[in-house]
DNA sequence: TGTACATCAGTGAACGCGCGTTCACTGATGTAC
DNA sequence: TGTACATCAGTGAACGCGCGTTCACTGATGTAC
């Protein structure tokens, strides 16, 4: 029985939960070596008998949240597909939604989002977005008007556009110049299939 | 002629540019008011005569961002719709990218992203939203074939369902619980949106 | 089972660093007369 | 226009703080015989 290999593996875990505790409170960007061992209950050089580094525990953290939701997400649509009932869409994001409330803290550090700013520029930032979707909203309004082409939620489809738009564009950043023109391309798809799906649906109710 | 008040502004004007070009580099959340002053040219202490905190930087840089982007992108649209050639989705992504690409430092700013977690990390988390994204379109194929219903674009729009649901959900994060409901029927519309736009191109290409 | 030695998870003191913030100040610009 | 005074943007010294990291250590657990 490995008692000493057991108690290392223990002190890790609360090093893991300790982080996870803490970026739910203040954001994984905040964490801080000697925070994470003043939770965990160790001494800040402890830290280094389980993590080369801040960096690795980030990854270690990533990749617990990565497993358990795909796989959680993932049996979700399996026990929907066999019973055949239900709608697999709605399955599937209840349960996504349901795993992101129950673990608030893991969903933040993936989504990376929020924990960058604090509470006001966050809010602040939210509203621009907003302000831009109400935008597109009104354009596409007179685009439907302008073109005899009714859209449905138009409110919703501007903010998927956006919210695509938005993402895709963010990753755009980080590539080198000659794949960003793919980019462009891959949002065209998929904002065009957001307003065609939106016209097919204002089209059948219609 | 206010000499001195211009001089104040100029000096505010730098200390918002230098902050731009930091948040540039090593994102906004890495941003100090000593950075932000030294990179500005000033004393530390100056850094009071302009801002009362951190904070109100931060909400001033928002909003330049804000601003200026709708504008921008808005024109666009305007020139398009006027002309009447050009696809207004294709021109108002193009505008949108080429100021994306122009002002990296803004936009990160405003998206919020990548600048919470070092480079690994972000990188880890990409790679994990891909595996989720892939679980999707593995199931969309399977999904179409059983229903005998074709989606065009699968992987588009598996990466379009997945950014949405992503972006809304993290949204719902900061919500009282009571309107977290709404958020599923938000997010179930909007991918449902997405997938009929996607049935929708295939039948009629088919 | 008992003893002698090796391993190694966890420690506490100490380091130098950049941080935000305070304070009393300086000296150029602006204003009143 | 000239002088005396007020304003206030910008300053430099100083503070206490939490940070990451190093180092030599301790003492319980594990192993060899």
């Amino acid at each position: 029985m490995p008692t000493r290999a057991a108690q290392k593996q223990a002190t890790r875990r609360a090093v893991i939960d300790a982080a996870l505790r803490l970026s739910a409170e203040r954001g994984f960007s905040s964490l801080s070596l000697r925070g994470v061992a003043k939770e965990a209950g160790i001494a800040p050089t402890s830290f280094y008998r389980h993590f080369a580094s801040m960096d690795e525990l980030g990854l270690a953290l990533v990749d617990e949240v990565g497993v358990s939701l795909r796989q959680l997400v993932r049996e979700a649509r399996r026990r929907v597909d066999k019973s055949g009932k239900g709608s697999v869409i709605r399955a599937s994001i209840q349960t996504f939604l349901s795993y992101v409330e129950k673990n608030e803290n893991l969903f933040r550090l993936l989504l990376g989002e929020g924990s960058s700013s604090p509470a006001h520029v966050r809010r602040a930032i939210g509203k621009e977005i907003q302000r831009f979707t109400e935008d597109l909203a009104e354009d596409l309004i007179r685009e439907a008007e302008a073109t005899d082409r009714p859209i449905a939620h138009i409110h919703h489809a501007a903010e998927a556009m956006v919210t695509v738009a938005f993402n895709l564009g963010a990753k755009s950043i980080d590539l080198p110049p000659e794949e960003r023109l793919a980019v462009i391309e891959r949002i065209i798809i998929e904002v065009r299939m957001i307003m065609r799906g939106a016209q097919a649906e204002a089209a059948q109710r219609g």
